[in-house]
DNA sequence: ATGCACACGTGACAC
DNA sequence: TGTGTCACGTGTGCA
């Protein structure tokens, strides 16, 4: 394989090659080849500026890239590269990784959410199926005492939110009796009124209707 | 500058570059310089091989590269790196979803599982400060009758865990009294043991004694 | 024909 | 000394 000298034989103008002909970075290296060239200055290539454009845009992307992975191992062109590629897979790795625990934990979550609606259907069909149906009942058994019936469906926490919102509401409870069974839970109670709660039975007997609703 | 004629005059030895002197495939192309080479063959550069070595691996990196990015805008090395450099861009800004949305729901379940504890700790120091202790007692009322009482510390759910532990228990509740004051939980419950269930007083105060420690 | 992208072989360095 | 990496200027095929 040989390539003839005569077509070989080239020389730039010395126009738009001025500024580099007398001395050229390479790289943080000096290139001194034309202290070997010779005189005569004829031919250029017709696509020697744009050679020079395109290895010069490389060299950019290849330092972009480079700036984008934090694990040097060394500058080279090849090393850039290889590290890119490792990097790469780690970010994939990461990724899925990343998005499978998401997943997880997404799932956990839908679980839980399954699960209590599995609870509340098989409550309410039971319930259904005994012919028990939800209730409330609120009565006035003293200026500020309250006898309060109450019929729901069994639910984990249930009785615990209702002891908190009955807190809430300025009910101090004397008396509970609660009773689960065939998927409803029944709870009596007697309960004093303090610091201006609300008194109006009607009224009472909504806010626990909203509450045992907002429980489900 | 001008590249002397006489140095760029050089030849391959017929041995190491046989295989490619015919034919040399050029990135899908094929390069047919050899069609206008000259016969001499005499000089070749020593570091020859060595660069088409480094050529080539670097070829194979990139060809590498170019197999993890998924999006393709051109073959061109240029558009490789470009595509690799938004690629690792995409899969960085990914990451960074990724795991805020993961911290986020982390946050949530801790601060459900700070506000748990914090509650638990409330009830306990109210407990400690009105001298409340937990305590399980369970009696006999007859054959397959028990009288149970349970003062444990209140936390959400609770009793309904204290409820389904019962039934898995085998324990059919007849009449239950919650009262709920001061951060503690009174329970008093006549139940009737059924389906061959536990009845021995002492082992069954063991293990209401465990579940109202594994509640918490 | 014009521009573009590529591989090639080479000299110059750096370690 | 050699081994490896680089930029360079080309020749060549393709659109």
């Amino acid at each position: 394989m040989v390539i003839k000298c005569a077509k070989m034989e080239f020389s730039n103008t010395s126009f738009d090659d001025s500024n580099i002909s007398e001395e050229r970075e390479v790289g943080g290296r000096i290139d001194k080849r034309k202290k070997i060239e010779g005189a005569d200055e004829k031919y250029k290539s017709k696509n020697l500026n744009a050679e020079r454009n395109r290895r010069q845009k490389l060299s950019e992307r290849l330092l972009q890239l480079r700036s984008l992975v934090p694990n040097i191992t060394n500058m080279t062109k090849e090393t850039i590269i290889t590290d890119a590629i490792t990097y790469i897979r780690e970010l994939q790795m990461n990724v899925d990784n990343l998005s499978e625990q998401l997943l997880k934990m997404e799932a956990t979550h839908g679980e839980e959410l399954e699960t209590k609606n599995e609870e509340i259907i098989d409550t309410a069909e039971e319930m259904g199926k005994w012919g028990i149906e939800p209730e409330v009942q609120v009565a006035h058994i003293g200026p500020t005492k309250l006898w309060i019936k109450i019929v729901c469906q069994k639910k984990r926490g249930g009785f615990t939110k209702l002891m908190e919102a009955m807190n809430v509401l300025g009910f101090d409870l004397n008396d509970t009796s609660v009773t689960a069974s065939k998927g409803a839970l029944l709870v009596t109670s007697s309960v004093e009124v303090v610091r201006g709660g609300i008194t109006d039975a009607h009224q009472i007997r909504d806010i626990l209707l909203e509450i045992i609703r907002g429980i489900y």
